[in-house]
DNA sequence: CGGCATCCCTGGGAGC
DNA sequence: TGCTCCCAGGGATGCC
């Protein structure tokens, strides 16, 4: 998405990764020399590991080569149809104070996130909560799927204002967002279209969505027909009945 | 600071 | 079949 002005593909050049780990969106690739590789996906980006030396395609900006334990080599690709996604390289030192790292909320999967904390960061707000769920400096990883997911088994509207949450609704939302997002790992996300795991398998959510993409369907709790308004740019789907 | 519109880019599908 | 238009999983940026 924008030019790397220090990194050069010589930094990477005989060092060993350590395992990466997810923060959020991106993905950090520790090396054995203390540089951190980012990557995030944005819309449409895929990495695929191939353990043959793929020819490369439309679309494919990087190819890692690297050496496995087996003796082989795997090749990691990373395709962007749209370079929404972007890389950086850094150093492991200046990683909390990085830009795009260091006002990130916490982890809904991880310990800090709780039915407390949703209260806590959505005080006062007066934007809808669908806007609240996805800012990243305030819940990290929630796109907009996912978003529209939780709010429907929780039963808020997308129009609520974030500031209205009581404490049984945040009660309903963190559960609701932590049971969508495990449901969502366990069947390898949803693949609208560019979606792949890193072997190259799509992912099944989508089969299992309830409101998003489903405008003008009955509602699967109710019947009525599901509604879709757009807020701050983004499509939101909601049933106006079971959702308040 | 909060909130909103705009922009980045390609490609698939709908409609004609 | 081919054209145009609209829309898409994200988020930085700039404006008020």
């Amino acid at each position: 998405r924008w030019p790397l002005p220090g990194a050069r593909d010589s930094q990477l050049l005989g060092r060993h990764f350590a395992a990466p780990i997810r923060r959020g969106k991106y993905v950090l690739m520790p090396t054995d020399d203390g540089q951190v590789l980012l990557i995030h996906l944005g819309m449409s980006g895929s990495m695929r590991i191939h353990e043959t030396k793929p020819d490369l395609a439309r679309h494919d900006h990087i190819m890692l080569t690297v050496d496995a334990p087996d003796g082989g080599h795997r090749y990691i690709v990373l395709n962007d149809p749209r370079r929404f996604g972007w890389v950086d390289l850094f150093a492991e030192d200046d990683m909390a104070k990085h830009k795009l790292l260091r006002d990130m909320g916490p982890e809904p999967l991880g310990n800090a996130f709780s039915a407390a904390h949703i209260r806590a960061v959505f005080a006062n707000r007066k934007s809808p909560v669908k806007n609240a769920l996805l800012d990243q400096r305030l819940i990290a990883g929630i796109g907009n799927i996912y978003a529209c997911e939780a709010l429907f088994k929780a039963g808020i509207s997308p129009r609520r204002r974030a500031g209205s949450i009581t404490a049984g609704r945040a009660e309903k939302l963190a559960n609701a967002i932590v049971t969508v997002l495990r449901a969502a790992i366990a069947e390898g996300g949803t693949s609208l279209r560019d979606h792949v795991q890193p072997g190259g398998e799509i992912g099944y959510f989508v089969q299992k969505l309830t409101v998003y993409g489903r405008a003008g369907l009955p509602c699967v709790t109710c019947g009525t027909p599901i509604r879709t308004i757009v807020q701050s740019g983004r499509s939101s789907f909601y049933c106006p009945v079971c959702q308040r």
